[in-house]
DNA sequence: CACACAATGTTAACAATGTCAACATTGTGT
DNA sequence: ACACAATGTTGACATTGTTAACATTGTGTG
């Protein structure tokens, strides 16, 4: 009777706030910054009264924590597909991959920010949503990296890497991508060339180093 | 007349609120969190109303990045200590340097975390205090980076590294430990063995890819 | 020395925010 | 049909940053 008479009543539940929550939160911190994501914010988004959003979130940083998870998700996917590109050598595919993880962070300053903020450990206690449902695993950077690793040993296994141990290699190639990252998100690095460029001379660097 | 009779007055005027604002600052970021720097603990911690902070700085993003400048100076003395000390070769410097910044991460988890976080640019308005005094040089990272530059330069002259862009060779450097650094400090990096053990492997690895 | 004025400090108040308690409405299984 | 869980609303509270108006202290100038 308001606009489209939807259902049977368009007006008091809305349907899948859980899920309509985490997409405005991270709408609203790729939008503008995290300090943007506030209950009152999200609610009036929603069109729904503050308060309601406990029913779903037992706190502001389970909220959060929740877009976070979804946040690799999206990550997860980009990566996914430079992995299983087959067309490429895997060398190749691991410059990629960090070309990628770069892009990431620097077309979406503040979620990236957010996703590899502080860590929360889910406690145990904090770890169940209002219903007292665990949630098993966090949010998990730790699948991108573990796709890293699995092409460093690729690359091992093909002979092009040097036979060590294959995460301690990993890590090294992550934290110099990250790092890299990391510092020109938030300024640090001033920058007069292209961003490749500085990219590409970072990871030729450590490949000199781990190649065989 | 209270304890001591210090001077003439010893209630009303602190005396040097300023500087003991930055240093209580300072020492709640490293007790706890920066989410524990409120302006109500500050007055409290330091005797004073809260509002009496707004004569020294603007708002309490100015006093954090006063703060923070501060950060970096003592950051810094650490750096120039290792830059210093004559008795060791060029090389194994910029590793202790690199080993000197890991440490202080590590052991100032919430300080680093401040001092790397996005960087505030100075608007030229904000820059100023309330009694509308310019401050020339906002919180300078790039000072402790110019001495890594330094040191990779002198390498070069000795012909221990290759003659490529110093300041190129220096931003890898930094980008792989800083990566480290931050990848450890915020829980991302699952670490099984000892810190310096990774640092050593990515340290040398970087190494091979720009020696001579 | 006196006094104007800047420097510094205090009290009271406000708006924004996260959160809770009590109550209202809707859906659903027995 | 009805009890009860799921979901939503209103009103309130504490915490925080910040401002306005006023009070106190120090200091340079006549």
């Amino acid at each position: 009777m308001k606009e489209k008479t939807r259902k049977k009543t368009d007006t008091y539940h809305h349907g899948n706030l859980k899920e309509a929550l985490i997409t405005t939160t991270l709408e609203l911190i790729c939008e503008e910054d995290i300090s943007k994501v506030t209950m009152r914010e999200l609610a009036t988004r929603l069109g729904t009264s503050r308060t309601a959003l406990y029913r779903h979130f037992a706190s502001k940083e389970a909220l959060i924590q929740a877009a976070v998870k979804s946040g690799f998700d999206r990550l997860g996917e980009a990566f996914l597909a430079v992995y299983q590109d087959g067309e490429i050598d895997t060398v190749e595919r691991i410059r990629r991959l960090g070309l990628a993880y770069l892009h990431f962070g620097m077309q979406n300053t503040a979620l990236f920010r957010v996703l590899f903020g502080r860590k929360v450990m889910v406690e145990r206690e904090e770890a169940c949503d209002r219903d007292g449902v665990f949630n098993p695993e966090e949010a998990s950077d730790s699948d991108a990296f573990l796709i890293l690793v699995a092409l460093v040993k690729q690359a091992q296994d093909e002979g092009l890497f040097k036979h060590e141990d294959a995460t301690l290699q990993s890590m090294v190639i992550w934290s110099m991508i990250h790092g890299l990252t990391v510092l020109i998100i938030d300024g640090h690095l001033f920058l007069q060339e292209n961003v490749d460029t500085i990219f590409a001379m970072g990871f030729n660097t450590i490949l000199e180093g781990i190649r065989r």
